[in-house]
DNA sequence: TTTCATATTGTACCATGGGACAAGAACGGC
DNA sequence: GCCGTTCTTGTCCCATGGTACAATATGAAA
């Protein structure tokens, strides 16, 4: 495997010390001396590997850099090795999303087994990223006018009724109907809706506004 | 609000205090010696509430207590508040779903802003745990070949298909299907679909099995 | 044995979805 | 002005879904 570990610390003797542990383990290492360095070079999410991220550390501190990382939706997951761990800190890391939160000194045996936790997690979200994104960009090309027809399809309206929603003629709708099944690349009802599901880009409706 | 709180800690003085305190900012309070107390006197997931839960009690320990309401399907969120927090104990709490993670001596202000947290939350979850109840239920009340159907029809099959799969002939499938959807309250095939991606109950097969 | 739930199947008939073949109108960019 | 995209609409025809009206068969339960 050829996982890539993002080492964030600023002490050099201490990310010297553990890129050689890791590279002994055989993974690939990034240091950072901070956070700004890490973000300025950002990763790449498309490969396999984690974050290994001190809490303290000058400038931006390693909490404030999960949340912007969060925002900019990465999926690198995130393993906090800090020498001095307070609970308040340690939950809201955890509960931002972080995947471990451990203390130094770290045994090298704990470390390696929570980098490849962290690892083998990023493999699966990286992938489920990669599926929803491939879904996104089908969606995104639909012109406006399919998108409304699609949003009214996959809450159950049959065409009569969209075009009536829209103030045009069943021919129309079925038009624009096939053009959205042959955007989205799917032969059946089911698998829109399946994906609308999936994007969260339905309104559920049963209902039909009278 | 009536909102419920459930207290298992081992010291009686403190639970009598904390019990006061709580009972005076207006929240309907239970108190458990320990684990298998409650346990034994379930609290009822239907009303809001929440579990402030000691790590370390006698007998079963709190974040085994947190693992069996875990299988039990409890959605009652858990507020761990504990003297002694060793790291490793507050991510596993935490990853395990637990809402909080206090240390004593704790303000009230603190408290109370937890568990006001927990409690908001457990209304969704629980609400949200009652909709997938009823849907589930629905789902049960059809009868083995029923169920047959409703896989193959969420998947996307059409009825010519679904009637060789299961080899029996079309009208059959047809008469299947209805009952399908009447028993599902549904009026849609974009709603059944809905339901099953929400249940999990779905296969997603665009590929039809040649 | 009778009764009920389940599974099965048939014949029409109508509603809806969807393709083939064709084409007009509005708008923005080259 | 010409071209491409988008939105629009029509007719004909067939496939599929859905319903009404009926009916048979099997197995378990009462």
């Amino acid at each position: 495997m050829h996982a890539y570990v993002h080492i964030v610390d600023d002490d050099p003797s201490f990310r010297k010390a553990l890129e050689r542990r890791l590279k002994l383990a055989g993974y690939r290492v990034g240091t950072y001396a901070s956070a700004r360095e890490l973000l300025d070079q950002l990763p790449d999410d498309g490969e396999a590997g984690c974050i290994l991220l001190d809490v303290r550390i000058p400038g931006m501190s390693g909490p404030e850099l999960q949340r912007r990382l969060n925002e900019l939706e990465s999926t690198l997951p995130i393993v906090f090795l800090t020498g001095h761990a307070d609970t308040a800190t340690t939950v809201q890391a955890i509960k931002a999303g972080a995947e471990d939160f451990l203390t130094k000194p770290i045994a090298s045996e704990q470390l390696i087994e929570a980098i490849t936790r962290a690892v083998a997690r990023h493999e699966l979200v990286r992938d489920q990223r990669t599926r929803l994104d491939s879904l996104r960009a089908l969606l995104a090309k639909l012109t406006p006018r399919e998108r409304q027809v699609f949003d009214l399809i996959v809450c159950g309206r049959i065409n009569k009724q969209i075009a009536h929603e829209l103030g045009t003629t069943e021919r129309t709708i079925k038009a624009h109907r096939h053009q959205v099944m042959e955007k989205m690349q799917v032969q059946s009802l089911a698998e829109l809706v399946s994906i609308a599901e999936r994007l969260g880009a339905r309104a559920s409706g049963g209902e039909v506004k009278a």
